[in-house]
RNA sequence: GGGUCCAUAGCCAAGUGGUAAGGCGUGGGACUGCAACUCCCUGAUCGUUGGUUCAAAUCCGACUGGGCCCUCCA
């Protein structure tokens, strides 16, 4: 398996810690706000990481954080929780905000088929963990206390800036609107690992700590929960590509800092979805989300064989022109797997070498559009049996998630329905055409599609 | 200002030195009573411009146009 590995802005061959096995971690959601569409596609390439990896044999161990506390509007003492932001919003309690939006954020994940991680773990849950790597911290001299809150101290790095190559010097403090430089810390790059400042008197969520009550920085989190759950040796650690700065290069830091080793080999890092303005993000403002796309009465995983057809490195822009495009061309897909005659013996041989090929593409730092090109190859391919090609397709399909196999779902109508089908038969007979017509409408009102073949007529179910 | 990535047909897009995969759409055809479904046929010299090379979409430079990061963001 080759893979783009930030740390080295290389594609590298993957080799994990331990022969056959992948720990692999995931930046999980947010769960202030709904996950709009670019979010999403972030998990669906973390999906297809993680399923690709399984396909060609490795056993994969994998975790994802829930923030529900810690992710602040600015990473400095003058930043404010979101979560405190929604609730407010909403006049709701922050335990209530978070559980509504986990919710929806597992909704719509699963809408677009990705696997559910081996461990979940919201923020809220490993507090003592984070405590933990705390004092540690502030015990080997990695971290100092100032105006209350505990820091991280980047002076004490070698090399604080291992994935941006930013260069300290040229760095800009306020670049963003809004971004205010803490006095409290010694170096700009300095980050907070534990709240205690007073000034937010109403937060909700606090906790005790040896520096009094407070709440964790955001960075904590991801080291917390990936330490606690996989171990000291991670292989895969990934997210948004937003997230290599300050997010990902400070939990490196503290991690290494903490363990006093290497922590993690491979950076994963999706590209962002675009709409016509630019990057989609929260903050911005309508939130388009999958659920939204569903009740518009588009197919949630055309959205997902839309960034399949694309790279997760390369830029995606999203219009409803090409997620209709996307449509279409799974809606047909579906069809061509539905009309494949289920005849002949699996042809182990040819099954192989589409199978190697569609691997093949995975392993090229998951080529999902030349995965899918193989896929296209298959029912295209005449020597390939029916038997074959329904095998390979529901190979592929522990990769793909497309739906592509739909069983004949269970009709309580369907006497009715072969009864109207016999009505059209006879009415087309006696050449009467308007009555046939007007069956063949009352039927597809019922999502009923009629193929007619030259040995007769049978029906599809269609969404 | 510093860093980083991208630019292929109407659209989505693969391709990383040897004369452009695949998909959607369009148009034409087969099938059909007409359709739908399905099948067949149908299109680009790769942003511009220099250079390296026997050979470049692919390597190097410049330019143009975009995106992202530089303490909210996936």
């Amino acid at each position: 398996m080759k893979l783009y590995n930030t740390l080295t802005r290389k594609v590298e061959e993957f080799v994990p810690n331990e022969e056959g096995k992948v720990k692999m971690y995931t930046c999980g959601p947010t769960v202030y706000h709904y996950a709009h569409i670019g979010n999403i596609r972030n998990y669906i390439g973390h999906d297809i990481l993680e399923k690709s990896l399984r396909y060609i044999g490795y056993d994969v161990l994998r975790a994802m954080n829930i923030t529900d506390v810690g992710h602040l509007t600015s990473d400095s003492d003058s930043g404010v929780d979101k979560m405190e932001v929604a609730r407010k919003r909403e006049n709701k309690s922050a335990m209530d905000i978070a559980a509504f939006y986990t919710k929806a954020f597992f909704d719509d994940f699963s809408l677009v088929n990705c696997r559910e991680p081996d461990i979940i773990s919201p923020a809220t849950d490993n507090i003592s963990m984070y405590i933990k790597i705390i004092q540690k911290l502030l015990k080997d001299g990695y971290a100092y206390l100032s105006g209350g809150n505990v820091y991280f101290d980047v002076s004490r790095l070698d090399d604080y800036y291992v994935l941006t190559n930013h260069k300290e010097d040229s760095m800009v403090v306020g670049v963003r609107e809004g971004v205010e430089e803490d006095s409290n810390k010694k170096n700009q790059a300095d980050f907070v690992l534990w709240f205690t400042s007073s000034k937010f008197e109403n937060h909700e969520l606090l906790w005790d700590s040896p520096w009094g009550k407070g709440y964790p920085g955001w960075h904590i989190e991801c080291t917390g929960i990936s330490i606690k759950y996989l171990g000291e040796y991670l292989d895969i650690h990934g997210g948004g590509i937003d997230n290599i700065f300050p997010h990902h290069t400070n939990e490196i830091a503290q991690s290494e800092a903490y363990l006093g080793h290497k922590w993690c080999n491979y950076w994963f890092h999706n590209e962002h979805l675009l709409d016509e303005v630019g990057k989609m993000s929260k903050s911005r403002g309508a939130i388009l989300t999958v659920s939204l796309l569903k009740e518009k009465g588009y197919l949630p995983l055309a959205f997902r064989f839309m960034c399949l057809n694309s790279h997760y490195r390369k830029q995606l822009s999203f219009s409803y022109e090409a997620l209709e495009q996307a449509q279409g061309a799974l809606k047909k897909l579906r069809n061509r797997v539905a009309s494949i005659e289920n005849n002949g013996n699996r042809d182990d041989k040819l099954f192989d070498y589409y199978d190697g090929k569609f691997k093949e593409a995975l392993e090229d730092d998951l080529n999902t559009a030349n995965a899918l090109s193989v896929l296209y190859e298959v029912l295209k391919d005449e020597n390939v049996n029916g038997k074959t090609k329904i095998e390979l397709v529901c190979s592929f399909e522990k990769v793909l998630s497309l739906d592509l196999i739909t069983d004949k779902k269970n009709i309580s109508n369907e006497e009715e329905i072969l009864k109207m089908i016999d009505e059209r038969n006879i009415a087309k007979k006696n050449k009467d055409f308007e009555k046939a017509d007007f069956i063949r409408d009352e039927l597809l009102k019922m999502n009923i599609r009629l193929v007619d073949k030259r040995d007769g007529t049978t029906y599809e179910v269609i969404e």
